[in-house]
DNA sequence: ACCACCCATCGACGAATGTCAATCTATGCG
DNA sequence: CGCATAGATTGACATTCGTCGATGGGTGGT
């Protein structure tokens, strides 16, 4: 559900009638607006998107939890909760080896993000 | 500022040693990733999708507060109040004409989003 | 001049969020 | 078995956010 790559603009058909026609368009679904709000959300924090940054810049494109809560400057369980947020987002894959928690991005959520935002730029297509 | 296309993976440089090397790879300047997050904050509620969305599927990429409270199902305050976030995010133009405030997409910003999402999908460029 | 209309701002309220210290679970080593 | 380590969970707290009703500020029609 997370990775699905919801289109951003399916429908579109208003009214002319100058300024306060109806818009009836619904543009997009309510619920589909909803999932990318929560990709997003999950997105709008500093530590998040420098967590997701440093995890993709790793050599094998993982890293521990150790790894992470020097670089962002906060404590322990507070690194651990943005992994989870960022992981039950489907931006990152946990994998437990041995007593270590090695995180990787979740390939698939990102390009879907990108895929849903350019089809609300490329309107003129 | 807000339209600026900050780039999300500038340095990476990190040492082996097993699990927990430093890590300190910065991976994306603190204030840079501040700054993307305000952007994705701006995407992080399901009414400003969606008005997006509308505004971006109108015949001339445009529309007027009162083409918005309907269809977002939202008073006119807490529309307005959106309206505002999206734009101080860059993301909405807003032109004032006639008695009506027209709002259309910021082109710039969005694609600077994308650019952002992209170099982290990227990494194995 | 008055009034109707569009929209922004203000004040208030409940809900969600980010953060930490303390604690718990589990894995591995001796 | 006992202990140290990695990480998750809990509880608490301050802050921010989303929402609305009420009000204010312009603009245009009569």
């Amino acid at each position: 559900m997370t990775t699905t790559a919801p289109a951003l603009l399916p429908l579109a058909a208003s009214a002319d009638g100058g300024c306060c026609a109806p818009a009836l368009t619904q543009a997009v679904e309510p619920e589909v607006a909803q999932e990318l709000a929560r990709s997003f959300k999950a997105l709008a924090d500093p530590a998040r998107v420098q967590l997701l940054a440093i995890v993709a810049t790793q050599p094998g494109a993982e890293a521990c939890v150790c790894d992470l809560t020097e670089p962002v400057g906060l404590s322990q369980p507070t690194v651990s909760h943005h992994l989870k947020i960022l992981t039950e987002a489907g931006l990152l894959k946990r994998e437990q080896r041995g007593r270590w928690a090695y995180f990787s991005l979740a390939s698939g959520a990102l390009p879907a993000l990108v895929g849903s935002l350019s089809s609300v730029t490329q309107v003129d297509a």
